[in-house]
DNA sequence: AACAAAAGCGAGCAAATGTTCGCTTTTCTT
DNA sequence: AAGAAAAGCGAACATTTGCTCGCTTTTGTT
């Protein structure tokens, strides 16, 4: 029914992106005066894992400048260059992880004719990308607060942005007359929900030895109970 | 179906544990040495909503004693007759809850011979018991790595409990062949998701208009489509 | 090898923050 | 009404925290 795997996306995305830190490295180079990028890429590999670590571990306020100097080796100085204040690190985790996300994730993306089949895609596509940026998801979901407000609010939009995405495509399907669904808005809350329980409870699934492949498998046969689709 | 309201629920409240503030007073009064029950539930109720309000502004961490100070309009001195540091306004918050949470949500009540019958009734219970205590929940979901180690894993083994009572009455549907379903993790897995939707996206429903009812409604749908309970 | 530019360092500064304590005001009992 | 106890106050203290800047070390080019 659907034609995509992890491993095939996850190809995709290093053809399509290259890898994570030059990303932040290509976006914030310029405002930094970092002149050598492969320095610059491995440092930002080992601070951005130490801020995403001591995060996890007690949230981005209370991780302070020195617990983040400590425990990735790098002088309070050094740190610096790499970023120009604290709040400034939260805004390129969320800058870098948008754009990775947009330039992979095409909402707008609708060449079949089958809404089932389009809505699947989109769901797969999520889980598949918030795989490779488990961490990023993670940690912009939950410190999305110290952002500024504009931010947050953009953030909750594309939050929002998804969920009608995934009603449009079941409001189509209905209308075509696919499938039998009474509760179309509750099922797209549903669904979305499920895409962040994905990489807010990674820990879970990685214990039950669950793999994005299998969770896409059940995401999409929920799809199908739920919305009563016709065979 | 199922003979629950909030309105009744929220009754049943109301005589087993009567409010929220009264409870706070009774399980600190002692340690913080307050007499007058009548002033410092007052004070408790202002402050810990005006608590709940600036950290849902900008998170617990950075909300400041001044902020508290400034925002309730008690002083400095005054706020620290009602917890001994800032931490512990966590912790208080945190055992009131689930002190209130213990006394009426009975995991264990299993006293129906129809196991989907238990698992609406648990259902429900829940999304009440977090309707009446939606700030609180919140706070708790949201600012529970302020609190110590130990703590965090109660609320984790807690959240995975609820999980496990529901997977339980799935399964024990199952073996009784009130229901075919193929995927008992899963499905469990979606519907404590859709419980703390309820208290996380709470802003979602109140601007749809959808009440309590209403979403355990939906729910209890969702729990017929996605297990196919046979009629 | 020499030199300039980039990267890295960490003690030190200013501001912010949690907490205290001596004092005043309010409350309640007799 | 008087007095004692409880509640409330806010300036002051010690610590923490984000951040800077003069200096040293490393890197890359000629």
């Amino acid at each position: 029914m659907i034609n995509l795997s992890y491993e095939t996306f996850n190809q995709d995305f290093n053809t399509l992106i290259g890898d994570e830190w030059s990303c932040l490295f290509d976006l914030n180079h310029q405002k930094l005066n970092l002149k050598n990028r492969n320095i610059a890429t491995k440092k930002f590999k080992l601070i951005i894992e130490t801020v995403f670590k001591l995060s996890n571990e007690k949230g981005f306020q209370a991780m302070t400048m020195r617990d983040l100097s400590q425990e990735s080796g790098i002088s309070m100085g050094g740190l610096y260059k790499y970023f120009s204040n604290k709040t400034q690190i939260v805004e390129m985790i969320h800058a870098a992880m948008v754009h990775m996300a947009a330039t992979c994730l095409h909402l707008n993306d609708e060449h079949s004719e089958d809404p089932i089949f389009e809505l699947n895609e989109l769901l797969a596509r999520h889980i598949y990308i918030s795989e490779r940026l488990k961490k990023w998801f993670y940690f912009v979901f939950m410190e999305a607060k110290c952002l500024e407000r504009p931010l947050v609010e953009t953030i909750i939009a594309s939050e929002q942005a998804m969920e009608d995405a995934i009603l449009k495509r079941i409001v189509k399907a209905k209308q075509q007359n696919f499938c039998q669904c009474t509760n179309p808005d509750f099922v797209a809350a549903m669904l979305k929900v499920m895409l962040q329980e994905w990489y807010l409870k990674s820990w879970k699934y990685i214990q039950k030895d669950i793999n994005a492949d299998q969770y896409v498998a059940n995401l999409l046969l929920s799809v199908y109970q739920l919305l009563g689709v016709k065979s």
